[in-house]
DNA sequence: GTACTTGGTTCGGATTCCGAACCCACTACG
DNA sequence: CGTAGTGGGTTCGGAATCCGAACCAAGTAC
């Protein structure tokens, strides 16, 4: 085993242009070093310029280029928000709200495993202010579970097919 | 509004060493462009240097130095698995298994938003095969909630607080 | 008309990334 | 024993990227 992953990515990503997984594709747009800091700011509620400038201490060329993309993919909506000195900003769309869980997976493996458990912050649900879990839900069953009992098939596109669940003992 | 996010920041972030945010902690280990996909190949089974060598079109030392950062960070583990000609694989450790959540979030993103929903691979509860789905949980509701209903606090660490619900209406 | 703010762009220099090529240990094979 | 082949790296130089500092421009405040 391993040849099966090999096999699968043979048949699935002759990396023609669509990649064999969307985690590239998302990595395509997310995949640098500031991105992800310029979400997590935007998911604070930061929006203008000179805000992720200051917060993040990131050189300006490299912030213009980064916004300027995120805008191009369709995460990020630059919005006039005055008009006498013309002045925007830049609001997460509902794509880029849709990666609030990733950011807060992140976080929250950051805050166990990085942090030891010392979370800086801590994610909340509103309404009852108790701290959140994330999981991953079968509506099926209608149950949570573990990573261990996931596995994956081939989506539209994919021919061939395998499963993960081999490394359910990786570290005992 | 947005003053309370650099609020917050000056108060609780200042980058004196560790971060005011678990992301940023995460991103110093997963914040590069091959990293994840290197995590994403091992999640689905790949455990040797050529395999991901093959697997992702990476070059050898970009491969070499990420597997060693990996493996230092306790991502990884080298485990030798053939003593005669020595042979080692990079296996996930409890550490690296936990970016599950993660990662599975990145795929469900691209899934949804970049590959029009037509998804590569589909991720599925093994014990029953249907797709799974992520979500928030709150066990004193025991409810699942979207992203809009989470605040954020201070946690250890964090002297003033916030919340992040305001961009409840980024997109309307 | 001078100073200040927001939101940039331009311009080198310093890093970092990466691909090609080389290296080493070991096995297989003849 | 000599040659080829494979797994797992390292070294090296070119190329892309990052970033800090400086400059620009529109508008407002005084």
């Amino acid at each position: 085993m391993g040849d099966v992953a090999r096999e699968i990515h043979t048949a699935g990503g002759g990396s023609a242009d669509a990649p064999a997984c969307s985690i590239q594709a998302s990595l395509d747009i997310l995949g640098d070093r500031w991105t992800i800091l310029i979400l997590r700011d935007a998911f604070r509620g930061v929006r203008r310029f000179a805000d992720f400038q200051r917060d993040l201490q990131i050189a300006r060329p490299v912030l213009t280029d980064r916004l300027k993309r995120l805008v191009d993919a369709g995460v990020f909506q630059k919005q006039l928000y005055c008009e006498r000195p013309p002045r925007h900003e830049y609001r997460l769309t509902a794509m880029g709200m849709a990666l609030s869980p990733a950011l807060v997976a992140l976080m929250r493996w950051g805050d166990e495993w990085l942090s030891g458990g010392q979370a800086p912050t801590v994610l909340v649900h509103e309404p009852c202010g108790h701290p959140l879990d994330q999981q991953f839900v079968c509506w099926e069953c209608d149950e949570t579970f573990t990573p261990h009992e996931i596995a994956s098939r081939p989506g539209s596109g994919t021919p061939a097919g395998f499963d993960t669940d081999t490394d359910t003992e990786t570290e005992t």
